[in-house]
RNA sequence: GCCCCCAUCGUCUAGCGGUCCAGGACGCCGCCCUUUCAAGGCGGUAGCACGGGUUCGAACCCCGUUGGGGGCACCA
């Protein structure tokens, strides 16, 4: 059965690992069932949302291949989507609701509420006490004369509130648990707990999915709409289905303020969508007991929200960089090619396009650095050398590899061996330098190539060296030996 | 405080009454391969929170306890 899923964000400041997990988990069961995808934006506090913000979220959606069949810049025959264009339908829904009783207006300040509590000798936490239900219009006017503007509040109703949650069961509230709430402010802007449900029923949603954190707000949507189907806007109650938090270090709910929570760097590490769309997919839901890697396809086609756990995830830095290397290494070395460009000219190794040259390198030396990076901006450092003249040599690097007493002797056998090489190909260079260091002067291998690696590369860890010495060619090869041997030198 | 949710290795999970002295992945620890670092291969470490039921039989069902989490706005 197809259903209507809907990703409807706040555009309030950095976008959160965890809203781009439920972003996917709903864009997969729409997709799943071949159903539609709605993107609402919920920009409804003025104060609190930007412009900036707005556009980040569409680039957020898009990079990470979240397509959306109704919504900002695509349309759809619900809109407009965006919340702040969509007050004149807010304000006419709370006038039918109001002219039907469900709704009334609440004349009461928050003081008042507490106040009243206290006197009752109850706990101010309780909130709301329903007090202005039965408000007369003589005592309304006298409000307004008095300057007073009512909250329009939405009446419960009094009988137990329950739903068959798509991931938790069943789920039930007592009645008279949840008070009356505010639908519209005094000063006449609607809040979310009123145009949350309003936009879902006019464009049709039939599965609501969404954080646990939201859990508690249920029994409120349901009441509103079933006052909207009574009134005719809805066509009865959507599937929710809640989704385990996911969580920081220690056992905290994500922060926003952590900067573990913000999408944007791993976007700018280097995670590539599919591994990112992978892990957070791992965030309550797998595809199989035996196997956690898959592509977006295969999620789409096994996905089932009635198999999310219910239990919240802790965000686990380690598995979604291995995830994400298995990803990488699985690309076709063009594809490789491809998303690491953007890297390596950010860094202004290469030019974007890369020159023939440029491309001739990156194609040699892709199938070697894929397998040992984790993300693609790990490129810049490890295939820097290729595309410099002179390598800055690493403190760290010359420490370990130059300082030694056999470093001069093994550069300047390298020296010798490479200079006077026939055919620079990698299997000579290999042959030449073992003869040389490894049978020459005796060395145990890892003392032969060590500075060797480092004279080349500037760093202890680099693609593998035979095949770097002759992308390098004879001329930067034999420089940097001989820089590196001043340095071993002292 | 009140309401609600959750409870399998350190972490994410498989398990939907017997096929589980609990499977996979990440991490961690060995070994192999090896020109560094990785990758890869092989092996290992580690878990059903506790107590009662129900049942011939419980990780799976029920109740309670404990623990963890979320929510209690004229924010979203």
């Amino acid at each position: 059965m197809s259903a209507t899923t809907r990703f409807c964000p706040s555009p309030t400041g950095l976008v959160h690992v965890g809203v781009l997990r439920t972003a996917l988990f709903n864009w997969a069961h729409a997709r799943h069932t071949g159903g539609t995808f709605v993107f609402r934006i919920e920009d409804t506090d003025a104060a609190r949302d930007s412009e900036e913000s707005y556009r980040h979220l569409l680039d957020c959606l898009r990079w990470l291949g979240l397509d959306w069949d109704e919504g900002p810049e695509v349309g759809g025959p619900h809109g407009p989507y965006r919340q702040s264009e969509r007050h004149d339908i807010y304000r006419e829904v709370a006038a039918k609701l109001l002219e039907a009783r469900h709704a009334y207006e609440s004349f009461s300040t928050p003081e008042e509420v507490e106040a009243r509590r206290l006197a009752a000798g109850q706990d101010p936490k309780l909130g709301y006490d329903n007090a202005d239900r039965d408000t007369t219009e003589a005592e309304k006017q006298a409000f307004r004369d008095a300057g007073r503007q009512p909250v329009l509040r939405l009446r419960m109703p009094d009988e137990d509130l329950s739903w068959t949650d798509l991931v938790r069961g069943e789920v039930r509230f007592a009645a008279g648990s949840v008070p009356d709430f505010v639908l519209v402010r005094g000063n006449g802007v609607p809040l979310y707990p009123f145009t949350n449900p309003v936009d879902d029923a006019l464009m049709r949603v039939t599965d609501v999915l969404r954080g646990e954190d939201l859990l508690s707000s249920t029994p409120r949507q349901i009441a509103l709409y079933r006052a909207l189907t009574d009134i005719g806007v809805a066509q009865g109650t959507p599937r929710f289905g809640h989704l385990p938090l996911v969580m920081g270090e220690g056992s905290k709910k994500l922060s926003k303020r952590d900067p573990q929570s913000n999408f944007d760097v791993y976007r700018e590490r280097g995670f590539l969508p599919e591994g990112l769309i992978n892990y957070l997919a791992l965030l309550g839901w797998s595809i199989a007991d035996d196997r956690d890697v898959f592509s977006p396809q295969e999620m789409v086609e096994a996905f089932d929200v009635t198999r999310v756990s219910a239990n919240p995830a802790r965000f686990d830095l380690k598995k979604a960089e291995a995830i994400n290397a298995t990803h990488l290494r699985a690309l076709p070395v063009e594809e490789f090619v491809d998303r690491v460009v953007p890297f390596l000219a950010g860094a202004g190794l290469v030019a974007e396009p890369p020159t023939a040259e440029q491309d001739r390198v990156l194609r040699a030396i892709a199938p070697l650095a894929q397998e040992r990076m984790v993300v693609l901006s790990e490129a810049v450092n490890l295939l820097r050398f290729l595309f410099v003249d002179e390598v800055e040599i690493e403190a760290a690097a010359a420490e370990k590899q130059l300082a030694g007493e056999s470093a001069v002797q093994v550069l300047d056998a390298a020296t010798t061996a490479l200079g006077e090489l026939d055919g620079w190909s990698t299997a000579a260079i290999e042959a030449a330098l073992k003869a040389a260091l490894v049978d020459g002067l005796g060395l145990k291998p890892r003392l032969a190539f060590g500075p060797v690696r480092v004279a080349v590369s500037g760093r202890t860890v680099s693609p593998p060296l035979y095949e770097s010495i002759e992308l390098l060619g004879r001329e930067r090869t034999l420089a940097r030996l001989a820089a590196a041997r001043g340095v071993a030198a002292g």
